[in-house]
DNA sequence: ATGCAGTTTTGATCTGCATCAATGCCGGCT
DNA sequence: AGCCGGCATTGATGCAGATCAAAACTGCAT
């Protein structure tokens, strides 16, 4: 995240924020509930208080019963399998729902661990549930939610599919860049919360692999890094080199 | 598809089958659905008549209307980047929903495109999302899928990120006998209805790979591949091969 | 300060799979 | 039947990126 210097000092007394006055408002859940109905979808919302670094907001096997929204903060969602290593499914940025794969199973087929401190609502699932039944716009939310993460998911796949390491850390920079603009945080500089070696096993790529596109990224002039503080200095350049479609993604320079 | 003798001679009239009597009833989107809602979710949906090989049921770009329920036949869904190469995203059986990601743009992003004689069901999404509010089963069930797929885009990111090529071309067939044998197909004898390029492209190999592969499966005596027929010798040790969890994969063998 | 553990960088080597190339096979069409 | 075009198999070669190895840096605890 760009900016942690008070993670430290802020009172861990928890602070409890509407969804009306949330800051993530028109990006998380509420988007298209009206005021009306977001109070009631307001009452169902739990603030848990913040979870330090390394800690699990829930893990594989655990039993479903919520859905969670990150507030500040950010996730990793991993499997693990038989033989012990993980596979990094996902990052969660503030204003992310992460949790929506258990509902089939009614069990967590990931764990989510925070990178950083983080804090989270906890969203009830059968109240959601209900409750959308009864608010049209929330119903409609939550399948655009869900039908955006199958999206993204198979984007995911097509990224490992066929495209080259430099290719993949090219759209993983963008991507992350986006989602940092739309959340208001700069898009051309913030912090990796992740590890090299979580980068590189979320885009099936070595660690090694990861810090020497990185070094040759900075020697080509396209970005400058150090250590885990990432500018974007060519984001265009970037942006063609992870050959995806970069359309509206560099529609106006961040403020 | 196992059977597809009669393709050519029945006939291309339409043959109305109700949710209720439909054998996919079981697997398709009425599971949970209680049959005085499924009376109610039987009216909307509506039948369309077959695709013919190659022909598309949707492609990029197309407006978002409906989803679909495939009946009989098989299809792929694809992207295409800018640079013309296909990326395939999947292979939907008879049971199985297409069209879910288009839900949150309102515009198909991939194409979806028979791979034989293939007939679907129509569901209109407008109707479908409203009537789930209206049915709780539905909503319920509706949501699971959706869940379903994530979890299920997720393994394929697994699978893509990290496993040999030997891995994927094992886990994929486990998955395929898997899902045949749910539909009571059987899960040892089946026929592939796509071609080796675009199983090395859903898996991220090279078609030469992926016959070199079947090739030396069937040298160790693992399966027994004709063209595009397919005989699973040692469904266990192929999915020890395949490093995925194989529990309940093999509860009992072919009827 | 000093030391230590975790992370990152950089270098050297190895290998799995892509790529290029050629031949074989089957099914459809005339 | 015989030809043609798409699909599949098989072989030879090359390279991107994994793996192995070691050094450098950072932050934390003593």
């Amino acid at each position: 995240m760009p900016t942690r210097k008070q993670e430290k000092v802020v009172s861990l007394k928890e602070i409890t924020v509407a969804c009306q006055e949330c800051s993530l408002n028109e990006i998380c859940l509420p988007v298209g509930v009206d005021s009306d109905d977001m109070e009631q979808l307001d009452a169902i919302i739990d603030r848990k208080h913040p979870l330090a670094r390394g800690e699990n907001l829930f893990q594989v096997g655990d039993a479903f019963h919520s859905v969670y929204a990150v507030r500040s903060g950010s996730l990793k969602t991993y499997a693990t399998s038989e033989d012990g290593q993980e596979q990094v499914m996902g990052f969660q940025l503030p204003g992310e729902l992460v949790g929506l794969d258990a509902i089939a199973s009614n069990v967590h087929p990931l764990t989510a661990r925070a990178l950083e401190t983080t804090s989270v609502c906890e969203i009830p699932f059968e109240q959601l549930e209900s409750l959308s039944g009864q608010l049209p716009g929330l119903r409609q939310q939550l399948l655009r939610v869900m039908s955006q993460e199958i999206r993204d998911d198979e984007q995911n796949m097509l990224t490992l599919g066929q495209r080259s390491a430099e290719e993949r850390l090219a759209a993983f920079l963008i991507s992350l860049s986006n989602r940092y603009r739309r959340r208001g945080f700069s898009s051309t500089q913030f912090n990796l919360t992740m590890s090299r070696g979580d980068i590189g096993n979320y885009l099936g790529l070595a660690l090694e692999t990861v810090s020497r596109l990185f070094s040759r990224f900075q020697s080509e002039g396209l970005l400058k890094v150090e250590r885990r503080n990432i500018e974007l200095l060519d984001r265009q350049r970037l942006c063609n080199f992870s050959s995806a479609n970069c359309y509206g993604d560099n529609p106006k320079p961040d403020p």
